[in-house]
DNA sequence: TTGATTTGTTAATCTACATGAATGCATAGG
DNA sequence: CCTATGCATTCATGTAGATTAACAAATCAA
């Protein structure tokens, strides 16, 4: 999505905020969580587990929007919290931003499609994760994904699949040496 | 939702179709993937690997839509199987009937929170995938969709769950053992 | 620059879950 | 009715990936 306007009605030069690599955006456990538009840069959501270990949910470079649906749709604390891999412009969609009264017909016809999107996507990593071994589920993200693993540590690839850093380079490893 | 006029202008009487406990709606490699709004019964979506494996992505019981969403957003041939779990009463859906150009405003809308309250339940879903242990996994199934266990058989679950129906009948003996 | 922290890699060990096979039950079909 | 097929459970064994630890390279802070 080049354009924010076509989902929504505002100045996008007013209300674009500027972030440094590290800041974080949201927290869990707080409310009111609201949905980001990276004009510029990457943010990552992800979670925390009782042994404090990171979950990357998502990554979001220039034109994705990122948010905690779940915590939006369920009206629950956040779940996620959303911060800042590079340095990064955003734009901040609250919930009344999002749903206002005054959006087009083409607006939210535009939405839908955005998250029907998002919903193929889920769908496909949904089944990656039930179905496939971790160096499967690697090479189809580098296919999907392949600007994406030059911009963000290893590390948190290998959280993104849900396996462990040391997984990922001996992963790593087979596949450089088969080639 | 109680009613697809919600979302859909047609005659909910005239386009029922049934199908009996077995009978496949959909194969994978079809195009033209369509969806089923399901009045009564039960059906499930799944897909096989190269081993031959099922692995199913998701349950609709009465009242819900199931389709391969990825393989209509995307314009491949699908990837899932969908089938009949128990007789049911199913509305068929076409790509046409879905995007008809007469929907209505407060129709897009209600599509619109569909698809984000699909959003959230995939969003979950894939977090408990990466960050939680099966037996764990089970348990927030349990709690989530508390009337699917009394209509599938465990091996469905199982699959579901990403596991094997050998695991998940050694996770429910520890679970008894323990109350 | 220098020391300190983060990152990626490799290797040894451990564990959750897969695989394969045997058994008892239920269900379906002839 | 009997037999066949599918389902759930249990057990023995195998394995992908977790854990722990050690080390080198890169990055950061002072």
């Amino acid at each position: 999505m080049e354009n924010i306007n076509e989902i929504l009605n505002l100045d996008s030069e007013k209300n674009t905020s500027r972030f440094n690599k590290g800041e974080i955006l949201q927290r869990a456990e707080e409310n009111c969580s609201k949905a980001f538009f990276v004009k510029k840069g990457l943010l990552r959501s992800y979670t925390i587990d009782d042994k404090g270990k990171e979950h990357i949910f998502m990554f979001a470079p220039e034109g994705w929007v990122i948010a905690d649906i779940e915590s939006q749709e369920f009206k629950q604390p956040a779940k996620l919290f959303i911060d800042c891999i590079e340095d990064s412009e955003v734009i901040i969609l609250d919930r009344g931003l999002l749903h206002k009264p005054d959006r087009g017909f083409d607006q939210i016809k535009k939405n839908e499609t955005l998250l029907s999107r998002r919903v193929a996507v889920l769908q496909r990593r949904v089944i990656m994760l039930i179905s496939a071994s971790a160096k499967d589920r690697y090479e189809s993200f580098l296919e999907t994904y392949p600007k994406i693993p030059n911009r963000v540590p290893q590390r948190m690839i290998a959280s993104y699949l849900g396996i462990t850093p040391q997984a990922l380079s001996t992963i790593r490893g087979e596949i450089s040496r088969k080639k």
